[in-house]
DNA sequence: ATTCTATATTGCAATATTACGATAAATATT
DNA sequence: AATATTTATCGTAATATTGCAATATAGAAT
């Protein structure tokens, strides 16, 4: 991403921004929604449902368990992975105080 | 961010992965908060507040138009930049379904 | 113990993002 | 018309992300 100047940010608007960046690639999006559709927290069958490799699976759950949204519990043989509903909230909660906020804003003004 | 496959993932995925890779840069955040923090459609300014240049801000703030979360009119000389509700709402529906759905979850298992 | 199965890590090539100086474009002001 | 002000674009260097083959690791099953 080139020259990165996160320190100039605060701590929220990185974490924030890193959850964001973390859902922000197709891929990600089908894993979660893979394990949504399993409404349970299905292991590494995950390579077999999508068209990538299964290293780069590997990598995108690890992204994904970095920011917390999954987290995963080894079972056995396999890894047993499912959301972590608290980071989901995260996410939630932050995108509502957004929506509450902007709709603050006068409409006879720009927007 | 190397070999895309994005051909091979669905419409709705692709979409909601591009609305939050846009808000995946602490800058893009900072920018959207200093604009709810005006609670209004405040302009060019935002320079001053944020520590990037100008060309850098004016990128972000395309890329976070071109996904349309935020929305800019001409205002004379300036441009007034507003927050869309619209994509706030489209983001805010999906985290919340991806929480109800991953409510159903069963508690004996492993999450 | 050996083999099988599932997942992680390493190394690397291809591509994307980020940041900014320089410059352009467009409107406002004088 | 000339100048100032505001925002956008171009070019480019630095860095990050993505994807995969090859390989390693770890537990299960034989």
């Amino acid at each position: 991403m080139g020259i990165s100047k996160s320190d100039f940010f605060t701590d929220e608007q990185n974490e924030i921004s890193n959850l964001m960046k973390a859902l922000g690639h197709p891929a990600r999006i089908a894993i979660i929604e893979f394990l949504l559709k399993k409404e349970a927290c299905i292991c590494g069958d995950i390579v077999n449902e999508l068209p990538l490799s299964q290293p780069t699976i590997s990598q995108h759950l690890k992204e994904l368990k970095n920011v917390n949204i999954i987290k995963g519990s080894v079972e056995g043989n396999t890894i047993c992975y499912c959301l972590n509903l608290d980071t989901l909230s995260k996410i939630q909660n932050y995108v509502q105080l957004m929506i509450t906020t902007a709709m603050k804003c006068k409409p006879d003004e720009c927007c």
